[in-house]
DNA sequence: TCTGGGGTCCTAGGACCC
DNA sequence: TCTGGGGTCCTAGGACCC
């Protein structure tokens, strides 16, 4: 039995490059690469923050997830563009064409990453690390952006791998190279070691990717839990998990959620806004094939406070009105009167909604089953403004908010490797 | 740090049952 | 109600990923 060898395959600075790329073949003199640029939300909606960043604008400190404000200070001619999705998502499966030809096994894990199960090719290729510059050049040649691949012999390696310096660079990460390449690093940069975890392992004077490998795994676990394990195996390159086809990933829930342009102060208008989200995250529902058991709603204040009520629900619905009357009631009784920065609606425990169980309950919802149905076969005939409830009209509220992914078969990012 | 939106999984505490 | 222990379900919150 051969080893594994697993590739991961990352888009250097993804939204960037796409937006760079596609303006390039628009007849754009400029490539946003070349320059201090960002793609970012717009502040005066209040969802300005950086999504990606050009290497140019890196050499100003400009980091992910800060407001689009604090870059423009540090550059100011930093290029702002908006996000363009569709764009990404058009890329996204280019980008994962090419790799089909080199595996029958693939993976992708989020919109700019892909997984390749290369174990067992070698009778048609000789070195796998050969393969991995292939593929390199090949994208960045047919499609114009560059990507990092890591190889190793497993998901967890190969992804470290990926992550090590970029642009434009295949690395490995075998087993044998753990000490030189991985356990030099600060523990920051292992996967699934975020703040709130590096924070609790530094003061315990884990400061290195190594010194966690080699700590021990007892005492990792006393005060880490079960993800002390999980991250001490990381650490030592220990994962076996395989690389899986992701032809219908099994959803567990689906959420809509959206800071709004302005403080809601009164609960007509959270209503309407959570209307809004209803809108999207139930025509996802339906178009999914499932009903929901679980009904969530979460709320931010314009001080930042958190907080979410949720309500198991014992028919399990599909329905517009049946879900938004639910995150109504939940609102209610979690909001104390605070002005509201952002919302969100989400439904989750999901089951299979070609079963009956759904007439059987007090509220006959089949009429409202119906409508729902033929709302959403308009809207995916006409656009999803073709109708919209008139609640909405001159409410300063969006009819629906956040997009339905409709045709597009857009697997959501899978969880753990 | 005037700070998005989509997910997943885990944990802790309370209610309830036997 | 001077009172145990184990199990399951529900809810809220936290942590992580991209």
């Amino acid at each position: 039995m051969s080893k594994r060898i697993i590739f991961h395959i990352d888009a250097n600075s993804a939204y960037l490059s796409w937006e760079a790329v596609h303006r390039l073949q628009h007849g754009d003199p400029l490539d946003l690469r070349t320059v201090p640029s960002v793609i970012g939300g717009d502040p005066v909606t209040r969802h300005g923050i950086v999504l990606t960043k050009s290497i140019p604008a890196k050499k100003y400190n400009i980091e992910t997830g800060e407001s689009i404000l604090s870059a423009s200070a540090k550059c100011p001619e930093l290029i702002i563009v908006r996000p363009n999705y569709s764009l990404y998502m058009q890329c996204s499966k280019a980008f994962g064409d090419i790799l089909c030809e080199y595996s029958p096994l693939i993976e992708q894990y989020s919109i700019d990453e892909y997984f390749v199960d290369f174990s067992n090719m070698g009778r048609l290729y000789k070195d796998p690390v050969e393969v991995a510059y292939i593929i390199k050049d090949r994208i960045k040649n047919e499609l114009g952006f560059t990507v990092n691949v890591g190889v190793s012999t497993n998901k967890i390696l190969a992804k470290m791998a990926s992550e090590l310096k970029k642009p434009d660079m295949v690395h490995t990460i075998f087993p044998d190279e753990i000490p030189d390449k991985m356990w030099v690093l600060p523990i920051e940069e292992l996967f699934m070691v975020g703040r709130a975890t590096a924070k609790k392992l530094r003061s315990r004077s884990i400061n290195t990717i190594g010194d966690l490998a080699n700590y021990d795994p007892k005492l990792i676990k006393l005060f880490l839990k079960s993800h002390g394990t999980l991250v001490w195996n990381y650490a030592n390159g220990y994962e076996a998990s395989p690389v899986r086809e992701n032809r219908r990933p099994m959803i567990k829930g689906i959420g809509n959620s959206t800071t709004i342009s302005f403080d809601v102060e009164d609960r007509r208008t959270a209503h309407l806004v959570l209307l809004s989200l209803t809108e999207t995250v139930a025509t996802r529902l339906r178009q999914s094939g499932y009903c929901a058991r679980l009904v969530s709603v979460s709320l931010r204040t314009n001080e930042f406070y958190n907080c979410s009520h949720q309500r198991k629900i014992y028919s399990a619905i599909d329905c517009t009105n049946a879900i938004h009357e639910i995150a109504c009631e939940l609102f209610d009784e979690l909001w104390k009167g605070q002005p509201v920065r952002h919302l969100g609606v989400r439904v989750s425990e999901l089951c299979e909604n070609d079963f009956q169980q759904i007439a059987l309950f007090e509220k006959n919802y089949e009429k409202q089953r119906t409508v729902d149905r033929t709302v959403d076969s308009i809207r995916k005939r006409f656009g999803n403004g073709s109708v919209f409830r008139s609640s909405f009209l001159n409410s300063g509220v969006r009819f629906s908010s956040g997009g339905t992914m409709d045709d597009e078969e857009y697997p959501m990012m899978s969880s753990l490797l």
